[in-house]
DNA sequence: CCACCTGCTGTTTTT
DNA sequence: CAGCAGGTGG
């Protein structure tokens, strides 16, 4: 098979492509071309004579390694060989399984995700005795999260405290506790937690010199995409491998980095000519994916960055149609008019070449609900997870019991299922189990008879070791009747999903590898993404993905950027440079949708929402902007000029002069004081100004609020 | 002593 | 709508 190099890339990434050995960085920005480059370069290090099992891709994110897996078995003409690449948590696993020899941990390990770690640390809590009765105490979500954080940034707990959460700081030595309990848990129950792959594998290979050079000898090329997104210890790792050859390529953009919230260090970046002296740096620029309207608008974006990206995109796609701003009244007609807009973008486009994306997982669930309805198919990404599903759950942890006995989360999981075993007894089962305390394991199989039918099933398994497909049914024989009962509702829909986990299974030979697949590679949905469907999905899993069409939903302060990163000039820095990547996705149409109220769940109605900072950042030819009428459709927003009364309007936002820039008496005049109206509100009395642009206003309904003035009209 | 029920709270992103 | 704490009844 012959590349045409010079016709397919550019001199920039044919200069990546070339590159003869040694490290090499490329800065990429968005859209231009950076996973060609790298699947080029395969493609090119194969035609000179490299062995394809010979050459590492890594990458932080499944999707983005799927995708570079995938792209790369089209321009070889077939699939890599298996373990050519993954995330770094999948060949760590992968690689730690292949010494596991060298670990001192016969019994095997069993990886762990997120629900099963926050159990353990409630464990640990319990053991412990720590915060009986404490209302306040942190919940364990929150205590996995800062202690995934200590470690991923390599600092203490109270450090992390100290710089995000310095309300819990009379916690901090709680929690210290906590996390050194929970790190012995691990350790004796052969569990591993997502950041321990990292950690272990270093170890290994810091430690074990025959273990390092193995994998060097293995590695002749390694290439880190997304480098961007890797922590320190992952920063090391691909040092550790690389060695003295250092053949190393690293791809990643700056502008993009937005795990920052899981220890993500983007001086590793910056770093990477230090860190392999003699770098060669290739940086793309050329956009190929986005037309030049969408361009300027995320030009635009990242222009209003605090620390500047030394970044321009520029393409040769001049003409398209200006990203779309369109005003909603809130979030559930918004959810309407975007199931409009994708019926009628469906008659030019493919349901897959349309995108709907937003900030959190849940911001979809209404669009899911009017999809639903519209008979509209869809696959979501982000969010909950098919692993993370209660019922998935349950049988994987007795599959995890027949690979690993002492895996206490799993036990706890199970022994609940079973009438009159509640977190206690379980507890004391588990811990008979595991030391083998007879006598007190007779008492309770006494007690419970459906728990010595579980032990006994469990026991011949193990003894069986047959394939996992086939342990996995004799699981499900057994857990039928606890669906059933767990699950009155909607019991059906769930075996459905236990089917397809049957068929997952169906591919595996050894159990402790399907189930680390499991907790490590999304299992590819039914849909798996060539068909026909409407993609839905959180800005972080569309990363390092496009579609013609991008719809990006709910605008608004709060939700994008999210609550708690208002506080944080670092957190509102990420945020921004998460729309930049959400909007660099688009390559022909872009539409923006900016709700102007939310509905409150708990308190059954809707409340006013101002529009993302961001989106009043933007100079009004970057966008056409849109509102919806009262009879749902959508009409043009002139900006400003719809406004009554001149004299009392505000400048729009994308009009208003550069914060700081404008003193405080050239600010617009104020509205007069007196009546007026808010769409939601209904009528209202102003009663004072507060610069720049807001109001002060007491609804004869809703009492007093601070409103932007824009969206008040005067009487 | 422990499982189960009831009522309150507060919602990010990934491996 | 889940996750969690505190009360209750077995």
């Amino acid at each position: 098979m012959a590349i045409d190099y010079e016709r397919d890339l550019n001199p920039a990434q044919a200069e990546a492509v070339r590159h003869a050995g040694g490290p090499l960085l490329v800065i990429a920005g968005a859209g231009s071309g950076k996973t060609r480059t790298i699947v080029y370069r395969l493609a090119h290090l194969v035609s000179l004579g490299a062995d394809p099992d010979s050459i590492l891709l890594l990458t932080f994110t499944r999707k983005a390694s799927q995708e570079m897996l995938r792209r790369a078995g089209l321009i070889l003409g077939h699939d890599l060989p298996a373990g050519s690449g993954g995330t770094f948590h999948s060949f760590a696993y992968r690689t730690l399984k292949r010494h596991s020899s060298r670990l001192g941990r016969p019994g095997g390990f069993t990886i762990m995700d997120r629900a099963d770690a926050a159990d353990l640390l409630a464990e640990a809590k319990e053991r412990l005795k720590l915060g009986k009765g404490d209302k306040s105490f942190p919940k364990r979500a929150t205590i996995l999260e800062l202690v995934s954080k200590a470690r991923n940034k390599e600092v203490s707990l109270a450090t992390v405290l100290q710089a995000e959460s310095f309300h819990l700081l009379p916690y901090a030595q709680d929690l210290e506790r906590m996390s050194e309990y929970y790190a012995r848990l691990k350790a004796d129950h052969g569990l591993y937690d997502y950041d321990d792959l990292l950690f272990e594998l270093e170890k290994l290979l810091a430690r074990d010199e025959a273990a390092r050079e193995e994998i060097r000898r293995r590695y002749v090329h390694l290439m880190v995409d997304e480098y961007q997104d890797t922590n320190l210890v992952q920063a090391r790792l691909v040092k550790l491998m690389a060695g003295e050859r250092g053949n190393v390529m690293a791809v990643g953009d700056d502008a993009q980095s937005i795990y920052a919230f899981r220890g993500a260090n983007v001086t590793n970046i910056l770093r990477f000519p230090q860190d392999f002296p003699g770098a060669a740096i290739v940086r793309l620029e050329q956009n190929y994916r986005s037309t030049q309207p969408i361009l300027d608008l995320t030009n635009a974006i990242l222009a209003g960055a605090a620390v500047k990206f030394d970044k321009h995109l520029f393409t040769t796609r001049e003409n398209g149609e200006k990203p779309a701003l369109v005003l909603c009244h809130s979030d559930a007609s918004q959810a309407r008019l975007v199931v409009d807009k994708v019926r009628e973008l469906s008659r030019k486009y493919l349901l897959h070449e349309i995108a709907v994306l937003f900030r959190a997982g849940y911001q979809a669930f209404q669009l899911e609900v009017l999809l639903n309805k519209a008979g509209i198919r869809y696959q979501k990404f982000g969010g909950i997870k098919f692993t993370e599903a209660a019922h998935i759950k349950d049988v994987l942890c007795y599959l995890r019991l027949v690979a690993n006995a002492t895996d206490l989360p799993a036990w706890q999981r199970s022994l609940t299922h079973i009438p009159g075993v509640g977190p206690k007894t379980a507890s004391g089962v588990a811990q008979a189990v595991i030391t083998g305390e007879a006598a007190k394991l007779a008492k309770y199989r006494e007690r419970f008879p459906a728990l010595a039918e579980l032990l006994v099933l469990l026991d011949a398994l193990r003894r069986r070791a047959d394939p996992p497909a086939r342990t996995l049914a004799a699981l499900l024989d057994y857990y039928q009747p606890v669906l059933v009962s767990a699950y009155p509702d909607d019991w059906p829909r769930r075996q459905q999903g236990l089917e397809e986990l049957s068929a997952l299974a169906g591919q595996y030979r050894d159990l402790e590898l399907f189930l680390a697949d499991v907790s490590l590679e999304t299992p590819e949905d039914e849909a798996a993404g060539q068909e026909d469907i409407l993609v839905l999905s959180t800005v972080h899993s569309a990363k390092g993905l496009e579609w013609p069409c991008v719809l990006l939903i709910d605008l608004v302060e709060e939700r994008f950027p999210v609550r708690r990163s208002l506080a944080s000039a670092e957190d509102m820095e990420e945020e921004r440079r998460l729309l930049y990547v959400a909007a660099t996705r688009a390559k022909d149409r872009l539409l923006l949708y900016v709700p102007e109220a939310l509905f409150i769940r708990h308190q059954q109605r809707h409340e006013p929402a101002r529009p993302s900072p961001f989106v009043l950042e933007w100079a009004p030819e970057l966008v056409s902007r849109w509102r919806e009428t009262y009879s749902g459709g959508v009409v043009p927003a002139e900006p400003a000029r719809t406004e009554p009364a001149p004299t009392l309007a505000l400048s729009s936002p994308a009009t208003r002069p550069e914060a700081g820039t404008a003193a405080p008496a050239e600010a617009p005049a104020p509205k007069k004081l007196g009546r007026c109206t808010h769409k939601i509100f209904g009528e209202g009395k102003i009663v004072a100004f507060i610069p720049p642009d807001k109001y002060r206003v007491n609804f004869q309904n809703f009492g007093l609020k601070v409103i932007v003035g824009q969206y008040l009209s005067m009487e």
